[in-house]
DNA sequence: CAGTGGTCTAGACCACGCG
DNA sequence: GCGTGGTCTAGACCACTGG
């Protein structure tokens, strides 16, 4: 920034003799704001701050840059509003964590009909490391010879087993998992505390299908029993897929809710 | 906003014998920017600016509402966010429409597997006007004695059968509506064109469920084959529900896609 | 108390769309 | 050329947090 894009924008509006010293213009391609935001992004990335932990105030990151406190201010925003950071008055501004909380509230969207919202408990069933389907290396934009960790787990609401999950994991983003390691409960968090990886955005793809005969085994139900599947994969900051996961849910008292603003 | 926020300002500071007279402090309450944001909000409630029509200026706005430009501007930028509005420079702001390609890319959420994306044909099979079931009444918040308006329909990707839905909707809003009239396919435009009834915010429940033998018939599977089901309930920006579907949908050859971010 | 983010203002210039 | 929104700055004061 102090740099680079500043020196660009100082040659661009050179042959015009500037007259205004102290104005700054913004380079050809991007506005100051969202070189700031870049730049604090990839430090994101390159967890120069890492979750939990504040960043430079206002004052210091605009000084640093060499830009207003206002343009440092809205990059800031913008980031708080894609829920990168969040800032609180008269402390400072975070790098947001995946608490249990937010895995609830941010990725968890299954809902007791009755209104309850709780994380389900679950069991792990097998655990591997081993090569990935087409379909994985495709989801998971795996490179040739890439392995993966890939384990199956059910999950309860209250005793009530309601979930089949299948979660694969690129090996080699998870060193060493499942090899003298059970999984926990909460991943995310498991994640991000042991192996640096935070989730940023997710897709969901989302059907009907019928249980397999061992699904319905697990959870109590008739084969052919609608389920609904949610075929998800999870990404890190910069777009590289880090889980994929299947999650296979009875919904006779659980149901998928989202909401949608205007 | 010139008179009653504006006196109470004066009137909290007014103890403190205020020094600045240029200085604008805000109501005990509400920021300014979030005062002239209700103000708005509540404009387009009351249809004062019309879907597709433009808004007065920021400087416009700000010299009626006695506040400066910048303070306008955070809260129309607000508005934006929630796209309630749209700005397009040089031309000016305006109020959101739900055009065809909006309510493609907003609403409606289903996606062939192969990668298409495309609002389906209709046909309405029944329309009636009815007392509500007591489900509706809730989710429809709906009065003592009100009437709905009733409708299923069957919807088509290419020649395809896919969704089974039925429509409720408060009788209140859409007065003859389904008396001598068909609905189109296009609802929310047709609800908003015809009855300036808009849809601001929408939460959706997902469930699996079994194919009852009629809607197997109608969408060629085999009874108790998995659909996906989508009970959505449609508000108005005040937050009234104006729209109770069920989507039962196969999930052959389509999805529910949905992607968060961070 | 000092330091942080939150709000608000005033004014400059830029980029765009249209006549 | 004019009016629109978009960017950027500088500086003021408020409100909250912590020591």
């Amino acid at each position: 920034m102090a740099t680079s894009a500043r020196k660009q924008t100082r040659a661009r509006t050179a042959k015009k003799t500037r007259k205004r010293g102290t104005k700054k213009a913004r380079a050809n391609s991007l506005p100051l704001y969202q070189q700031v935001d870049n730049i604090i992004r990839q430090r994101l990335i390159d967890n120069v701050w890492k979750p939990g932990e504040a960043l430079p105030s206002e004052m210091q990151l605009a000084a640093e840059l060499e830009v207003s406190q206002g343009t440092v201010r809205k990059a800031l925003n913008d980031l708080v509003a894609e829920n990168l950071l969040y800032r609180r008055q008269g402390l400072g501004t975070f790098v947001s964590e995946h608490t249990e909380r937010r895995a609830l509230f941010f990725f968890f969207k299954l809902m007791g009909k009755d209104g309850s919202r709780a994380l389900p408990e679950s069991k792990v069933l097998e655990c591997e490391q081993t090569d990935p389907t087409e379909e994985e290396i495709e989801r998971l934009k795996l490179g040739a010879g890439a392995k993966v960790v890939r384990f199956t787990r059910v999950r309860w609401f209250q005793d009530v087993p309601t979930i089949v999950e299948t979660i694969t994991l690129p090996q080699e983003m998870f060193p060493d998992f499942g090899i003298e390691m059970q999984p926990p409960n909460n991943l995310f968090r498991f994640y991000q505390t042991v192996y640096g990886v935070s989730v940023a955005k997710a897709e969901e793809h989302i059907t009907a299908v019928a249980a397999t005969p061992e699904e319905a085994k697990l959870l109590g139900i008739r084969p052919g029993h609608p389920l609904l599947q949610i075929d998800r994969v999870s990404m890190l900051l910069d777009g590289r897929p880090m889980e994929r996961r299947i999650s296979r849910c009875n919904t006779a008292n659980h149901e998928y809710v989202t909401e949608r603003g205007s």
